[in-house]
Formats: structure tokens, C-alpha cells, sequence
DNA sequence: CGCGAGTCTGAGCATCTGTTCAGCTATGCT
DNA sequence: AGCATAGCTGAACAGATGCTCAGACTCGCG
């Protein structure tokens, strides 16, 4: 893939950038849309499925899907009178995956931390 | 480590294990915070230069660095009169890396998809 | 010891975000 | 056509968030 004008490097990102990482990230950033997320993983499901399955109101639900197919994240078809949503691609999954091995990582710091602090708890 | 009661799948995420994941990946939700890892991805340095770097007073990044640290995924080490901080380790970097070749994925894909969508855009 | 530089902290404020509520649209069935 | 089901949308509200401001604290130096 030659992209080009996209900033890769982590170091000294561009500030345009940073606000579309910061964008996009925001998916994983709340109980809510992680469950969606999570559920969605396990397979293509509806609305009010989704709903029950992460006990949720069908409009809360609805509206995060938005968000998420704004973000490019899920994607929804239309299957009769219900609307069928599924994540977007592999890619989407192996995110959530990776979120989920580096927080089980970084908790796990975290706990050997909170004992033996320096300048990590005031 | 025999931790137990933690889910690794992400199909149906227990709510308290995707309220971790959401604590934590708030970090990268916001484009000051997302500036700062980038930064430190680039080396170690201080709050003021951190400031100066991203473009923010002092006393927001020192607001933002308590958070990260508390996430466990910064560290500080005092040096003279400034404290020094630091990507706590690698995996940090990893998850700001794959965070940042996602998002290029993703937004990659959207574009594609803002023009031929069905349910995608209102 | 006193001062300046560097950092941390709490309060206050403006903004953003997520949920609920009420109502609308669309599809399918009788 | 009439009705029920499934989903979408906008307004409104409560809670969370990020920044600024003022002040406190620490460290090094004259």
C-alpha cells in the first residue's frame, strides 16, 4: 500500500491526525460500544438482539451503531423488517482483539505497580 | 498468571471487563492525550517540553500525564527539578502503533464507502 | 535562607457525550 | 387499508471530561 501524505510514525504526530486517532478510538472508549462491539464479533446480529444482548435500550443501541457506522466500524443491511448489522471487516475485530490483549497487559502492570510506586500515585 | 474470572474473547465481553477496556482505551480518545504518547513514543522528556511539543500549558499535560499514569501506561522519574517521563513499556508503543495502522485502515475503507453506501450514511 | 524554575493539585467553567423519551418511518402481515 | 414490529431520529437532561486559573510544593542555586 503506498499511501503517502499519512503520517505512520508515532513520534511528533500531526495534530489533524492525532484528532482522527483520537476520533476513531473513541469507539473502544465506552462500556457501551465495546459490548456492541464485542457482540458483533461473535456475529452478525439486529438491533434489538444487540439490545438484549448487552442490556441496552434499542434506541441507545441505535444511536451508538450510528457513531460506529460513522466510523466506518459496523456496517447494517436490511434483512425484512430488521437491519442486520455486522462489523465492517476483519480489521475491526483484530482491533478489539488487540485492545483487549494490551489492556489485559497493561493491567497486569499496573497491579506489580501499585505497590512499589514512586511517582505513579501521589 | 492465573487470573480466572477475566474474559479473553471478545464475544460477549462480561460488562465489568468492557468497562476496563473502555477505561483504558480512553486514553487514546482524545487528541491531546493521543499528541502526548506520540510524543513520548519519540523518547523520553519533560512536562514542559511535552508542553511545548504538543501545544498545551503545562498544567493541562500534567492534568493529562496523571491520567495516563494512573491508566499505567506512563511513568515518571524525577530529575533535578524537572521529573522526566517515559512510555511505560514497548507494548504502550505497540498500542499506539496499531491504534494509529487501524485507524489508517479504517478511514481508508470509509472513503471508499461514502460514496456507494445503502445504510451507511442518513 | 530566599528566590526562580518546574511540576502538581483543586476549583470552576464550558463543552461534550450517553441515555431516555416521544414520535416518526418503513416493512410485513392479515 | 389497518395494524404491529423493528428501527431511526431529534430534543432534553445528567454526568463526565478537558482546559484554565490560582496557588502550593519541591528542588537547585546564589
Amino acid at each position: 500500500m503506498a499511501h503517502g501524505p499519512i503520517k505512520r510514525s508515532p513520534d511528533e504526530l500531526d495534530p489533524n491526525f492525532a484528532a482522527v486517532i483520537a476520533e476513531t478510538m473513541q469507539a473502544l472508549a465506552t462500556p457501551s460500544r465495546v459490548r456492541i462491539l464485542g457482540r458483533l464479533h461473535a456475529g452478525p446480529c439486529s438491533v434489538n438482539e444487540l439490545a438484549g444482548a448487552v442490556g441496552m435500550e434499542s434506541s441507545a443501541v441505535s444511536h451508538q451503531l450510528r457513531l460506529l457506522r460513522h466510523l466506518g466500524l459496523v456496517v447494517g443491511r436490511r434483512d425484512g423488517r430488521r437491519v442486520v448489522y455486522d462489523l465492517y471487516d476483519d480489521h475491526v475485530g483484530e482491533m478489539l482483539e488487540q485492545a483487549i490483549s494490551h489492556v489485559e497487559h497493561v493491567r497486569a502492570g499496573l497491579a506489580r505497580t501499585s505497590s512499589a510506586h514512586q511517582l505513579t500515585e501521589a
